[in-house]
DNA sequence: ACAGATATGGACCAATCGGTCCGAAATTAA
DNA sequence: TTAATTTCGGACCGATTGGTCCATATCTGT
C-alpha cells in the first residue's frame, strides 16, 4: 500500500458511461475522457486499461446499474402487470422527450455501432437486451397468473416483443421527437397484449 | 468541357454509402472511402466535397434507391395488403440473417450514430423512416379499403407502428440473429393489425 | 496542332488519435 | 528518517485523421 488514488473509481467510471452513452465509442476520444472524468491519462491506463476495455466496463456498469433499475421498474408498478409495463415505455418517453440531448439506450446505442463489429459489445448488448426481455417477461407471466394477459400467450415469445418495441420507439424518438405521435404508436404495442 | 472523368459518379456514391452503411460515419476513413471508390482524393474531393457532405450525399441515394425499393416491395405484394407488409419484415430478417456482416439500415445506423448531435443527418434520417411509414401507411390504407384491416383503425397511428416494430427488430438482430425468436416477434407484430 | 479547361495522383499539411513513459509527489511500514 | 510502493501530470511517440495543393495527364474546340 503506497500513495491512495486520489479519486473515486466509481464515480469516474459513471462519468465515462455517461460519456459514452451521449456520444457513442468512436466520437469519444481519450481527451474527452480524462477531461469529464478527471483524470489523467497514465491515472486513466492504470486502473481502466485501454479505451476499448474502459468501454467494455462502462458497459457493464450500464447494464448493473441502469438496466437493473428498470427491471426494477417494471417489478414496482407491479399491483398491474400491464402497470408496470406501460411505466417502462413512459419513462423511455419522458427521458428522449426531455430538454436533454435524445441519447437514448447505452445498449442500443453501442449494438448498432459496434455489435456487428465486436464480438465483446455484441456480447454485452446482448446482454443488456437479455435483461430488459427478463424484466418484461417476468410481468407477462405475472400478468398471466393474475388473468391479465390471456394464458396461452407464449410469454417469452410477448418478452421479446415488448423489448424490440421499446427498441424500435427508441430509434424513431431520435428523429422524430413528438410525444403524441410516440404515445399513439405505445398504445398499439401494449394493445397486443390483449 | 475538358478531361473527362474517369470514373462513373453514382457507381462511385453507390460504392460510398455501402462502406457508410456496413462501417458508420466516424469508422469510416477518408482512405477507406478511396480504396473502395476507386478514385484519389482530390477527384473525391472535387467531386462530393468533404466527408461530411459525401455522407448525407450517400444517405440521399440510399432514401431515394433501397427505400424507394423497399416501397415498391409493399405495393408488389398488394394482392393482400398484409402480405405486402409481412414481405417487407421478411426481406429485412433475410437481410440480417445472410450470411453477411448485419448491417441492418443505414437510416437506422445514422439515427442512432449521429442524429442527437448532427442536425443534417437527423432530417435525413427523418425522410427515411417517413418514407418507410409512407409505404406502411398506403399499405394499411388499401387493407381498411379492402376490409381486411378494421377501417375504424387509425392508419397513420398504424404505419408508424410498424415502422417502429421493424426499426427494433433490426436492432434485436444485431446481437441475436435467431430467425425463430425474431419470425415469433413479426408474428406479433402483423397481429396487432387483427 | 494548339490553347484552354478539367481530372488525376500523390506529396504534403497541421491536428488529433490512442498509447507509453518518466520524474516528481505522496503515502505506509519499518 | 528512510525505503518501498504507488499515483500523478504531462511530455512524448508514431500513426492516422480530414483536408489542401500542384505538377502532370488528358481531353475538347478551334
Amino acid at each position: 500500500m503506497a500513495r491512495p488514488r486520489e479519486f473515486n473509481v466509481e464515480d469516474a467510471l459513471e462519468k465515462a458511461m455517461q460519456l459514452f452513452w451521449a456520444k457513442g465509442y468512436k466520437a469519444t476520444s481519450l481527451s474527452d475522457l480524462t477531461a469529464a472524468m478527471g483524470l489523467s491519462k497514465s491515472s486513466l491506463y492504470d486502473t481502466f486499461g485501454p479505451k476499448h476495455e474502459l468501454f467494455l466496463s462502462a458497459m457493464d456498469r450500464y447494464n448493473e446499474t441502469v438496466a437493473a433499475r428498470r427491471a426494477a421498474g417494471v417489478i414496482d408498478g407491479a399491483k398491474d402487470s400491464r402497470a408496470g409495463i406501460a411505466a417502462v415505455f413512459a419513462a423511455f418517453l419522458d427521458e428522449m422527450l426531455g430538454a436533454g440531448e435524445k441519447r437514448g439506450c447505452f445498449v442500443n446505442n453501442s449494438a448498432v455501432e459496434l455489435a456487428p463489429h465486436d464480438a465483446a459489445v455484441a456480447a454485452r448488448a446482448a446482454a443488456g437486451l437479455a435483461h430488459l426481455e427478463e424484466a418484461f417477461y417476468g410481468a407477462v407471466r405475472q400478468g398471466q397468473e393474475a388473468g391479465d394477459i390471456a394464458a396461452g400467450r407464449d410469454a417469452r415469445a410477448l418478452a421479446r416483443y415488448l423489448a424490440a418495441s421499446l427498441n424500435g420507439l427508441i430509434v424513431l424518438a431520435k428523429t422524430n421527437p413528438e410525444r403524441a405521435a410516440l404515445e399513439e404508436v405505445v398504445g398499439i404495442v401494449l394493445a397486443a397484449l390483449d
